[in-house]
DNA sequence: TCTCAATTTAAACACCCGTTTAAATTAATC
DNA sequence: GATTAATTTAAACGGGTGTTTAAATTGAGA
């Protein structure tokens, strides 16, 4: 090893913020680089190309993000399957919240990095994640049917999907959102008061009976 | 007036499709009159600039989808504020499926759009739509109001743009997501059918109750 | 039919992009 | 301290971008 020990990770940290406020594509490898303070050519060399940087930004919150999310949701109440939804979703908050830790703003961070990817890379990202954490999705997803058994597999399938649309999609436009709410409502809302003002739509969106329809 | 007439309507008719189908930034103007058959330089002649374009392709389906989507809500019934939030939702349905018969798959390409117009361009596009289309919004945030009055108008605000970010990132994901389901569940789902699955689960959503919190 | 304005066209402009190269520099190993 | 491998650097490569220009073409109106 040689030179300033931590060009990868100077790259990563310039890297996520740039693509989580303006999007993959808008992101510039020279603007990364400038930001970072490191010479263009090192994110070819680090990381191969542009295209494995973002799998490399995303990798870095979802190894954390993945495992702790579903070792919460596998102790609950050590009978997860007893847990309510809305249990089951605030079960994520802590794991949420931790990645605050990590990095300054990690939580909504990781969450439009996570809208962003599933948008632009039609597909891509999608099959990414589920074939290297579909371990730790599924867990979540048979703790979240256990407890709205009357959701028919293929029904829970659409509304796990608009939950991500809804959480994803919120936290891409949290900023613009809260500036409103403050001018409109005089309201201040972290990321954390987003998280939680969002759950019980979530909730009450996914166990909603199915209506066979007139 | 001269040359062949339908010049700006072909260069319309072959961005929104590409637009919703790969964003913005993503598609370029050569990719657009190339398929439009027109020249490339046609496009400033006509439109200024891209990002022009860009709203003039959203403005044709706004102008038809604003109006009438409002004059439904106006009808429930002769009384909207006796509406279920199931039936106001559910009053959206004809005039976004009217977009149909104006261009072929001109209901997903509409809500595409509009789902990658807020998230690629930061509040840009959600301020041309309140400043243009803010009468007809507020006949519809009244209605869901009235149909919920125990919803606070902060707590209405957030949850009426959860709402909109289910619908907009399920539609921008539409396709993958029905190729999925097809896969894994047999299921086979057009446009409609999922507008249809995702009413209850907004209207589930916005209307459960605020609760105080521990 | 001639005139003139609207439109279309091909070409160029100036710029930004991701990636590659080969030399310079740095740190570790013997 | 010499050797070698890892890293950093500046520069260039090839290609794509939105936009502008000026000439050519088209279609009405007089």
């Amino acid at each position: 090893m040689a030179g300033r020990t931590d060009t990868k990770t100077r790259i990563l940290d310039a890297a996520e913020k740039l693509f989580a406020e303006r999007g993959f594509s808008e992101t510039s490898l020279r603007l990364i680089t400038s930001k970072a303070e490191v010479n263009l050519a090192s994110v070819n060399y680090h990381f191969g190309s542009k295209k494995e940087l973002i799998r490399a930004v995303l990798a870095r919150y979802l190894d954390v993000f993945m495992p702790t999310a579903a070792s919460e949701i596998k102790r609950l109440h050590l009978a997860p399957e007893h847990a309510s939804l809305n249990e089951i979703f605030s079960a994520l908050i802590k794991p949420l919240l931790e990645l605050n830790k990590v990095r300054n703003g990690g939580t909504i961070i990781f969450l439009q990095l996570l809208g962003r990817g599933y948008i632009e890379s039609q597909g891509h990202l999608r099959w990414f994640i589920t074939t290297h954490y579909g371990q730790h999705l599924s867990t979540f997803v048979q703790a979240v049917s256990a407890s709205a058994p009357h959701i028919p597999p293929a029904e829970m399938f659409w509304r796990l999907h608009f939950t991500l649309g809804t959480i994803v999609f919120t936290m891409a436009s949290a900023d613009a959102l809260n500036e409103i709410a403050a001018s409109d409502y005089g309201e201040h809302n972290n990321t954390e008061a987003i998280i939680r003002k969002v759950i019980p739509y979530m909730a009450a969106g996914v166990a909603v009976p199915v209506i066979s329809n007139e």
